[in-house]
DNA sequence: ATGTCTACTGATAGTAGA
């Protein structure tokens, strides 16, 4: 079983690279942020015409996130509960034998800016949503953008960022709070010590100076984490394909045995 | 460093957000 995740910065301007990502790849959930598309304008029959379902909790312009399937799924949530103001950004739904939770997370803008301490707010929230959670009996996945450099070993920049947004102690806190309820960052547990990148700025050749950071992550529970075969943070769908742009987010998945 | 991309607007170039 292949599981994924993906901001693909627009669903609109992304939907043929998104297409030809997953006939290549072959994901059987993927979770998706950033679709900018109000749910009215989602185009369902593209994702149908290639065997997958959609999941939807959009908005217009801003955030807005995504599962898609190829098996039978059911949607548990749609919304972080008491943050509905700051956008379209947590989708929850039973897929299988799994339960499948993505997140688009706030940016936080810069150190000064009021959408930080609500990012901190935000991530609080989650924390207490997972924890609050019944436990489904089956394994859970958490994965999306979490907008935060979870360590030194995620930043191209290495250390000399620590104490910048993304890097904050405040922020890493926020993240291992998260490990601490249980999850594993499946991209470290096959991968300890290995410097990559899911995001690149578009602006300044940041690609090809492989000047990027680690905030897309594939978090599981101890059940989830038993199953894991490899994880892949897809490099070559962040390169343009043709005409088509890429997002400034890579792709992860992870190949999961069976339960 | 601030070079790009997306989506919005009583749009058709400029702005905001990332």
């Amino acid at each position: 079983m292949r599981i994924a995740t993906w901001n693909i910065n627009g669903l609109k301007a992304r939907i043929d690279y998104l297409c030809e990502w997953l006939a290549d790849r072959q994901p059987d959930v993927v979770g998706l942020q950033e679709l900018k598309t109000e749910d009215s304008a989602f185009p369902h029959e593209r994702f149908n015409a290639l065997g997958y379902t959609a999941l939807v909790h959009g908005e217009k312009a801003w955030n807005g996130v995504a599962v898609l399937t190829r098996s039978s799924a059911e949607v548990s949530q749609r919304g972080l509960p008491g943050q509905e103001d700051f956008g379209a950004r947590l989708i929850s739904a039973r897929v299988g034998d799994l339960s499948f939770t993505t997140v688009y997370c706030p940016n936080g803008k810069t150190l000064e800016h009021p959408d930080y301490e609500r990012k901190l707010r935000w991530f609080d929230a989650l924390a207490a949503f997972w924890r609050e959670t019944p436990d489904p009996d089956c394994g859970r996945v958490l994965c999306g953008d979490f907008n935060i450099c979870p360590t030194d070993l995620d930043d191209w920049s290495g250390a000399a960022s620590v104490g910048e947004i993304f890097r904050t102690d405040a922020e890493r806190a926020r993240f291992a709070g998260l490990i601490d309820l249980g999850l594993h960052d499946l991209y470290r547990v096959r991968h300890p010590d290995v410097r990559a990148f899911s995001w690149w700025d578009y602006r300044g050749g940041s690609f090809h100076r492989g000047h990027g950071l680690r905030i897309d992550t594939l978090l599981g529970c101890e059940r989830v984490r038993a199953r894991v075969r490899d994880v892949v943070i897809d490099r070559d769908f962040r390169k343009k394909r043709g005409e088509l742009t890429p997002s400034d987010h890579a792709p992860v998945y992870a190949d999961l045995d069976p339960a």
